[in-house]
DNA sequence: CCTATAGCCTGACGGC
DNA sequence: TGCCGTCAGGCTATAG
């Protein structure tokens, strides 16, 4: 599940319940999920620290500690957390879990191990070096900034919003959602699209994620125009209720209304 | 440099 | 019931 919505909600979980609490104890239970490091050094790392604030980039999730580091949350496809009094119902594909005074534990959960932990310097820094994209909810996200972004990408507007490096955050769900929203065919090129047409990518890429928040990811709370409570084969499209077409794109399943998606400039 | 593809890992689901 | 193939919203390494 986890795109920039996604996180965006873990955050607001994690700020909620787990700031400011002493970690008694850090337990790294699967240590391929950790980059950089052991998970020994991990977990020596983060016991006897408190997590101070957290930053969000496209879908990583840093957590500032005592001390200056910052532990970076990848959540993957499956990646989740989980907060309360875990103590004796752990939940199941728990790879990372903190123990805080009172009994109360937060849990990465990851059932696939598609996701990562680290420790790094300065969550600036980390996107400096992978390249990262801006993140289209940061104030520097303008529609000039998305005409640089896309700028000489040659392939499909669908793969170049999933692009990292282009942009931050998108994955498969939202960008199917912006690009219904802009009217726009997922294999429209970024190159070709008109002045007008950029304008209202840029204006849909944040209506559709700021609409997803506010929904806080519940597909039963997302607009009626989402397409992902749908995603099926045959399903009708929220808008006009003709039929989706389903077709692969770099890989991905992709939806989109052959109807409402004719634009390709 | 760029893009498309296979593969990583586990679990759910449908068909036989 | 059990087995097998397919697929899943992530990203990376590799090939073209």
């Amino acid at each position: 599940m986890p795109e920039l919505p996604d996180v965006e909600i873990q955050k607001q979980y994690l700020d909620a319940c787990a700031l400011h609490k002493k970690i008694r104890q850090a337990d790294v239970r699967d240590p391929s999920l950790v980059k950089g490091g052991s998970g020994r050094a991990l977990e020596r790392a983060l016991e006897g620290k408190r997590l101070r604030s957290t930053r969000r980039h496209g879908k990583h999730l840093f957590a500032s500690l005592d001390g200056g580091a910052w532990l970076r949350l990848h959540f993957g496809m499956t990646g989740d957390l989980a907060y309360g009094k875990l103590r004796d119902d752990e939940p199941e594909h728990t790879r990372l879990r903190l123990d805080f005074p009172n009994e109360y534990a937060l849990a990465y959960t990851n059932m696939r191990k598609l996701g990562e932990l680290e420790l790094v310097e300065d969550p600036d820094g980390y996107v400096d070096e992978q390249k990262l994209g801006i993140d289209p909810l940061d104030r520097g996200f303008t529609i000039a900034a998305l005409r640089d972004a896309l700028r000489g990408r040659q392939g499909t507007i669908k793969s170049t919003l999933m692009n990292q490096q282009v942009l931050a955050g998108i994955g498969n769900v939202y960008s199917d959602e912006i690009l219904l929203e802009t009217g726009l065919h997922p294999k429209a090129r970024p190159h070709h699209l008109r002045d007008e047409t950029l304008e209202e990518l840029h204006h849909a890429i944040k209506k559709v994620l700021r609409d997803a928040i506010k929904a806080r990811v519940q597909p039963d709370r997302f607009p009626r125009r989402f397409i992902l409570p749908h995603r099926e084969e045959g399903a009708a499209c929220p808008r006009c209720g003709r039929t989706l077409r389903q077709i692969t794109i770099s890989g991905r399943t992709s939806y989109f209304c052959p109807h409402d998606q004719r634009r390709k400039t």
